[in-house]
DNA sequence: AATGAATGAGCGTTCATTCAT
DNA sequence: CATGAATGAACGCTCATTCAT
């Protein structure tokens, strides 16, 4: 079309291409900080600067914007992880730290951190959003943490250990940051203040864990 | 019967005592599987086998019942956990792996359990009470498990860890399972399906990690 | 009964049969008060001294309490200011003043002063008590001042009026004068703060104004 | 037609300008009718042609739904009255009978003399709007009735009285016929039928009962 | 007779959703 | 596309009434 024309796009036109995305994100602050039922359209229409009205221009009710916050920007992040492994030629350790400082930087530590604390939240609202969320975010987050330990420990750098619940094991404290970060933190509540220190903390404690005894006895 | 032995309350009176403690039980679920907002009292009340009126007359609102539900039956494994800190005489470890058994069949495996979750979930919506149960739940949890950190640091069991943090990271599995169990699980979401398994992994990983090598190098 | 034989019955017993008076004078002030729909039984029953199911027990509803009020303690004043009509010989004039005296010192300026704002308040929500009120009460004194009115008149001690209207003109700086008292005044509102002043002022006004002209011109 | 020579404000527009104005009259009459616990939002709307939920973009509550009632359009017959009493040159008897007669036509006669009724009836429960109603409205009556009472007295007209109080008594059949009307009156019971001979009556009293005998010994 | 726990219909208020402009 | 006035179903809370004790 004759879009590719005009190099830049009107103001008003870029602004209207923006609103879903501008709506989404007003959605995912409100309903992280106050949960689904608490959050009033009305909040999240004025957060992006349009009225009420026009939400449903973009998205047909509450539930369905609850959808697609929950679908919204999660995978890019996976698809790096992903590409990470299937690159990566160091020992597992080291990539097990890269994934979870990337993890951090990407997500864990901006608006999207809140998308588990919000699951969580509304899993018993909304089951399907639920499998979904399961299937397509943390099953594939399994696998590839599965990956890095089955590596790590075939490579005999990781003692042999229950894979599967070690890999939740691993996760939870990095799930618990973010959660933290979004629930608890806010109301000044002290706890993991210093994010840094924490991470640092769990990839001492948990790389220890790992690491095949190089004998003793 | 042997009923005419006792002074026998009336049966009228005997409900009446019991009526707060079944209010909170069937609050807590709901407010647990569904959040504060999404909770109706019609369900609350009818879950505990009375009318919404007679939900009034124990509790002056919706705020005070969930005010009460947190507050509820906390404390006393948290006193028990103190208990068994100080009269422990065995090494760190154990008592760590005791504390964490025990607190799992209490509380994490249990309606209690569900806390945590609802807390988490609503602290944005009720900051004090988020505060409350920060300082009379958490904090008290934080400094039980620092105490056995150092002294199991002080008689070198374990390697020296930022303890502050360490606490965090080491309470996080226990945390995440019991939110599992009350958000993602009845989703008939895979994960964590045996959380025996899962806690004797954590304990293996964490004791692991946080042993003292015997020598090395 | 063997009742005849105890001369002073039990406090108790007493205490039972002022119940329906008490009651009937604890609900006549907070029906003047507050009306009767924001009246609750509760405090009706509170202030009288006993319990809400106990009020059941001599009245049925809540209606048939308003209407026990309104029927109430209204007609012995009347009987008695019907034979002060019947039995006065002197002019009519100073009858007027004594009936209305004597209804400001038994009626108006009693708790019973208040049923005039009660039954106007209340009129749109009981029209058939309105209708045996207006019968009973307010057409007998309508009754009773006319008979004064035409008496003066028929010995000129009056000019001629208008009997009907002059009757309720005459009575209205009555009604108004306890109507305030039961409504503005409690407010800290001023006005009308001296009744004795104002009663004064409304005779001689109206004694004045119902004078028959010595002649002039 | 000659609509199209204005520029027409669209239809919804001028409904949104009415609204406030005909939900105030609906919860005028209603609320003079039943007073305001018994009248129900519901009614109120449907009264107005509108539902429920729209009467809270007007009106923030109940309460303040009530207040709007009491403060609307009391004022600007207040203020002719002023301004009759300013331009006023003859005599205070026939300013007097003018006043009355010109506050029956505007304000006694019209729904708005529901407003007294509902004053005196809530007062009680809302001392605020009764002490705003009694500044603003009866207090300023008061002082114009207070003016003219005293020219009359100061050019002979009428007897010296006590003007406070001659005040109060002045006004009261005024009173007590809008209240008659707005009360007693819908209920089919008799009294007052006639409020042209009643205010003919009022006026020959009182003008009788003020003015200065022309001699007498 | 007296109590007070229990009820449930009813009302004030909110808010997701619609639709005329 | 965008608005915001209007809707009405739903929910928190109250209170007159009942009834087992």
């Amino acid at each position: 079309m004759s879009k590719s024309f005009v190099p830049a796009a009107p103001a008003r036109r870029r602004r209207k291409e923006a609103r879903p995305a501008e709506l989404l994100a007003a959605a995912l602050d409100l309903f992280v900080e106050r949960g689904f039922a608490a959050t009033r359209l009305d909040e999240v229409a004025a957060r992006a600067g349009v009225s009420k009205g026009t939400l449903y221009l973009y998205f047909a009710s509450k539930e369905e914007l609850f959808k697609a916050v929950i679908r919204q920007g999660i995978l890019p992040v996976l698809e790096e992880g992903e590409e990470m492994l299937a690159q990566h030629r160091g020992d597992a350790a080291s990539l097990l730290q890269d994934l979870m400082r990337r993890w951090w930087d990407l997500t864990g530590n901006t608006p999207l951190g809140g998308v588990p604390k919000l699951m969580i939240s509304e899993a018993g609202n909304f089951p399907e959003v639920a499998r979904y969320y399961h299937e397509n975010v943390i099953q594939r987050v399994h696998d590839l943490l599965g990956n890095v330990l089955r590596r790590g420990i075939e490579n005999r750098e990781f003692r042999p250990v229950n894979i599967e619940s070690a890999i939740d094991v691993i996760s939870a404290p990095m799930l618990m940051l973010s959660i933290w970060q979004h629930s608890m933190a806010p109301c000044s509540c002290g706890g993991m203040e210093d994010p840094e220190t924490y991470l640092r903390t769990h990839v001492d404690l948990l790389l220890n864990g790992l690491r095949a005894k190089e004998m003793s006895e």
